[in-house]
DNA sequence: ACAAAAAGTAAGGCGCGCCTAAAAATATCG
DNA sequence: CGATATTTTTAGGCGCGCCTTACTTTTTGT
């Protein structure tokens, strides 16, 4: 959280790297996290001191490499805001799951927080609410495909000319 | 549009910049850009013979900075996209107008295009059906404020443990 | 027209984040 | 155990984008 702020991009796609690959091996090695950021191993040595000197993982020379208990609180955050994100883009918006990820990696580090929880409310309020909200299913996807297809709607007859583009 | 996959972001807000400086003045002089991106003028110099050697820019020492046709289609897109995300923001998530500008900043140049499009037409939907789109105004600020409100969804009753935070 | 002020440029430095190549530590196997 | 393979680290280099300092060119005021 208070470290958060001071990580760079490529940073906590390291924290992140670390955390995906404990959950599934129990420790990382550098050379998981190389793979898992499409890196050379070389790379990986200075962006571990730098968590370490940070106290966000556990890290000795030629040893494995774990988080801390202040780096897994970070890293949470970090997955969450990925999370977050890949949600809204499939559920709200209606992108293909697998560009939404894709997506979600390039924005997660660049959009600010109170936006993220926005974000969180809105694709709720959809999900919870269909009747009130939009979801891809509900309208939206179908509008996306067709525009609008109300006879009767009077925006519709102002915008004929500024219609789509 | 050729050429904005080669920008960098930096380079893309000294374009920005130009775009907009040249709106209200005509033309830009490399001190305005400073000023406009809290940038020091002789770090300027570089980035204009990055732009004027990928032809975005009229550029010659001492003399007045002009946009290229080219230069000009792509600063269109880059703003656009920028008015795009912010408009979002606001439209539809209900954020802060000056909170929107400032997130949309930072956001723009990590933000795919086929995603951009996707947000324009969801806000495009929301402001063109009302009735079927969900704006601040006809619901979700009011969701944010005070959770579902429906006393016979049947999504609360099982939902009141994780509700709201 | 000619100093003074303003604007622009050049050169060199710094941090970041990545690379390659080579050395060092560790793991594995006959 | 020792040779070999693998993993990790070091050392040195590169591009980017910004900085500062010192210099040149242009504009301006009297």
């Amino acid at each position: 959280m208070s470290f958060a702020e001071t990580l760079s991009a490529s940073q906590e796609d390291y924290l992140e790297a670390i955390f995906h690959i404990s959950e599934e091996k129990k420790a990382a090695r550098a050379k998981d996290i190389a793979k898992y950021l499409s890196v050379k191993a070389s790379s990986v040595t200075g962006a571990l001191r730098i968590l370490a000197k940070h106290e966000l993982i556990n890290y000795a020379p030629y040893d494995l490499i774990t988080l801390t208990d202040t780096g897994r609180v970070v890293a949470e955050e970090i997955v969450y805001r990925h999370q977050a994100l890949e949600k809204f883009l499939v559920n709200v918006l209606g992108i293909d799951q697998a560009d939404a990820d894709a997506a979600a990696c390039k924005m997660e580090h660049h959009v600010p927080k109170a936006i993220i929880e926005r974000l969180v409310k809105y694709a709720e309020y959809v999900d919870h609410c269909p009747r009130g909200g939009v979801s891809w299913e509900s309208g939206f996807g179908y509008y996306c495909k067709h525009g609008c297809t109300d006879k009767d709607c009077e925006r519709c007859v102002d915008d004929m000319t500024t219609q789509v583009l």
